[in-house]
DNA sequence: TTGTACGCGTTATCAG
DNA sequence: CTGATAACGCGTACAA
C-alpha cells in the first residue's frame, strides 16, 4: 500500500508537501497541487489514519457503549449517532456491553487503547464500578451517558425526561375519558424507569385519581413482560380490568397488546394502551401505538456537539441535558387517528 | 496519558522488557515482570493501539458496514460478529451505508485508512460500483459478502440457501394440507429475494402445485408491504383468499399478520403464515411465526474464521459458503405449537 | 535475561 | 510557496 513517500518521489516533490496538499491547509502551487493529486491517484494512496492519530493526537473515532438488547430503541439510537457522527467527519468504534462487570472495564481500554475522541454510552443498565471507571476517564476524554443512570456522575448526560413525558400521557389518557389507568413500569433498579415511574403517579395525583397497587405491574422492558402485565390486569387483577395501560417502554406496550389482540380485547374501545421511546414499530404495527418520543436525533446530534466542544475548549465543566418528549397520538388511544400509519406520514 | 517509556523508567526497565511483559513473548525474569506490571498500574498505562497497529501491520479491527434498515435482522447479525469478533480479539468498526454510491466508496476508502484487517460487508443492496470496488480491495484485505449479492465477485460469501430454505417450507404447508399458497416476495432486482421466490416455485412444482400470478405479490422486505400483501390476498385477489401465506421475510410476514389480526381473521386456523430470518420477534409475537432461521451465530463465526485464516495463510483463493436455513414451526402454521413461545423455550 | 537503535507514516516546526 | 527533520508510541533485530 502506497504510502506518503511513494506519493511524494513519483509527483517530484517533497513529503511534505504532499501532506499539504492532503490536508489543503498551507498554500501551494496549482500545478503542484494538480500533480501530486495526479500520484495520489495513481498509486491509489489512502492516508493512514494510524500515523497521522499519532501525531495529531486525534483519530475522529468516537467509542460507543451498547447493549445486546432486544429492544430496538438502542439500534435505532445507535443508527442516528452513527448518522450524525458521519456528518461532522467522525466514525463510530464499537463495543457491545456483556455480562461481566470486568468486561465493561475492558471494553472502556479497549476503547482508551484505540485513542478513540470520546466516548458515548448507551445503556440504562450501567454496573457501578464500570460507571464510576469512566468518571474517572472523563478527566481526559469526554464521556457520554445517554441516560439517566441515578447519582450525580461527573460526566456530560442527555437524556429524555421521562417524567414530564409520563405526567402528559397522564393527561392525554384523562382528556379522553379513562379514569381506570394501570402502568407497566421497569425494574426499579433503574433510575430510567423510575422516573418514568414517579412522572405517572405525579399525573395521577394532579388529575385527582388513586394509584392503585393492583394497576402496578413490574415488568423488565421485555416484550414478555408485557405479555404477561396485561395477562394480570385482565385474568387476575383484584380490580378488574383497567380501561387503559400505560407502560413504561414500546415493547412492553406491544407485548401488552399482543395479549389483547390474542384475546379479541379491542383497541383502544375496550383499553386503550400507551408506550414509551417510539421505536419504529411503534408507528409500524396495527393498531398504531401512542407513545413519547424520545429525540433521538437531538440527543444525536447534542452528543456530538458535546464531544467537539469539549475536545475544542477544553471545556471542563460537564453539560446535562434534558430533553423533552414529544407525545404521539396514535390509534391505540384514540380511534379517530388511523389504524394504520401511512408509509409518507411523518 | 502514560507512554512505554514512562513504565519503563518507572520500573527502571527498559523500554524492550516492557514490550515484552505486555506481550508476554520473551521470558522475563519474574521480579522485573512485577515491577512493570506495578508500574503499569500505578501510572494507569494503556498500550497505544495507534502505533502497535503502525509497527505490526494489524490492528485487530474488523470494517463492518451495516445498511441502516428497520428490518433487525441485520441488527441481530451485527450483535453476533461484534460478539464473535470480541471473542476471537477484534473490535468493530462501523460504517452505515448511505445513499449516495460515491459515499459507499468512500466508507471503504474510510475503513482502508484505518488499516482494518478485514471487511464485512451486512446487505443485500450492494450497488455495484461499491461491490466492484470492494473485489478489488479484496486483494489486500480479506472482503466477506453477507449476503447473494449476484455475480460472482471475486471475495468471500457467507450466506443462507434461501432456495432450499423455501423449498422445505413448502413442504412444511403441503404436509398441513396447505394447497393455495400465496407468496409475498422481494424486489426483483435483489438476487436474495430470487433465490427465495425460486424456492417457493420449485417447492410448488415438485408438489405439483400451480403457482398462480394472483397469489405473488412482489413487497420490498417492509413491514408495510406485508400488510399491504395480505389486503391484497384478503379483498382483492381475483382467485379468492388463499389457506397459506409465505413471506420472503419476517418482517413482511409480520405485516401481513398484522392486516390478518385486524380483520379477526385466524392464524392458522383460516391462514396460515411464514415469514424468513427469525428475527427475535419472531419468536415473541402472538402468534409465534413459523420461519426459517438463519443461522446467524454460525454466519458470525464463519466471518470471523475467514478473516483470520485469510490474514495469516495469505490465502488467495475466495471461500463461498452456503449455510442452511432451519425451518421453525411455530404458532402460525401449526396451531399445536404455543401461541406464545416461553421465555426459557429454545 | 536485558538493552540499543531503527522504522512504521504522518504532521508540525522551522528554515529557506 | 517548498523542503528537511524531529517527533508521536511502539515492536523487534541485533548486540550484549
Amino acid at each position: 500500500m502506497a504510502n506518503i513517500r511513494d506519493v511524494a518521489k513519483r509527483a517530484g516533490v517533497s513529503i511534505t508537501t504532499v501532506s499539504r496538499v492532503i490536508n489543503n491547509i498551507d498554500p501551494v502551487n496549482p500545478e503542484t497541487r494538480l500533480a501530486v493529486e495526479q500520484a495520489m491517484v495513481e498509486l491509489e494512496y489512502v492516508p493512514n489514519q494510524l500515523a497521522r492519530g499519532m501525531r495529531t493526537r486525534r483519530t475522529n473515532t468516537i467509542g460507543i457503549i451498547i447493549p445486546e438488547f432486544v429492544n430496538s430503541f438502542y439500534h435505532e439510537l445507535f443508527q442516528y449517532i452513527e448518522e450524525e457522527a458521519a456528518l461532522t467527519g467522525y466514525s463510530l468504534f464499537v463495543c457491545s456491553t456483556r455480562e461481566h462487570t470486568d468486561q465493561g472495564i475492558d471494553q472502556i481500554k479497549e476503547l482508551i487503547s484505540r485513542r478513540i475522541d470520546g466516548i458515548v454510552l448507551c445503556t440504562y443498565r450501567g454496573d457501578v464500578r464500570m460507571l464510576t471507571y469512566l468518571e474517572q476517564v472523563a478527566g481526559d476524554i469526554p464521556v457520554i451517558f445517554l441516560d439517566n443512570l441515578g447519582r450525580d456522575y461527573q460526566v456530560n448526560t442527555i437524556y429524555t425526561d421521562g417524567f414530564t413525558a409520563m405526567e402528559k400521557m397522564v393527561f392525554h389518557l384523562v382528556d379522553l375519558g379513562h379514569t381506570n389507568i394501570a402502568f407497566i413500569k421497569g425494574l426499579e433498579q433503574y433510575p430510567v424507569a423510575n422516573d418514568r415511574f414517579a412522572g405517572f403517579k405525579h399525573g395521577m395525583e394532579k388529575n385527582s385519581l388513586a394509584v392503585d397497587q393492583s394497576y402496578i405491574f413490574e415488568g423488565d422492558y421485555s416484550l414478555q413482560s408485557g405479555y404477561m402485565a396485561s395477562q394480570y390486569f385482565f385474568e387476575q387483577c383484584p380490580k378488574g380490568p383497567p380501561d387503559a395501560i400505560m407502560a413504561a417502554s414500546d415493547l412492553m406496550a406491544i407485548g401488552a397488546i399482543n395479549y389483547l389482540l390474542s384475546k379479541g380485547i379491542k383497541i383502544p374501545q375496550d383499553v386503550a394502551v400507551t408506550g414509551y421511546d417510539d421505536i419504529s414499530l411503534a408507528r409500524l404495527m396495527v393498531p398504531s401505538l401512542t407513545t413519547i418520543a424520545q429525540p433521538i436525533r437531538d440527543i444525536a446530534k447534542q452528543s456530538m456537539n458535546l464531544i467537539i466542544n469539549s475536545k475544542e475548549a477544553r471545556a471542563k465543566e460537564r453539560k446535562h441535558l434534558v430533553l423533552e418528549g414529544v407525545l404521539k397520538i396514535r390509534h391505540s388511544t384514540d380511534p379517530t387517528k388511523p389504524k394504520v400509519v401511512e408509509l409518507d406520514l411523518e
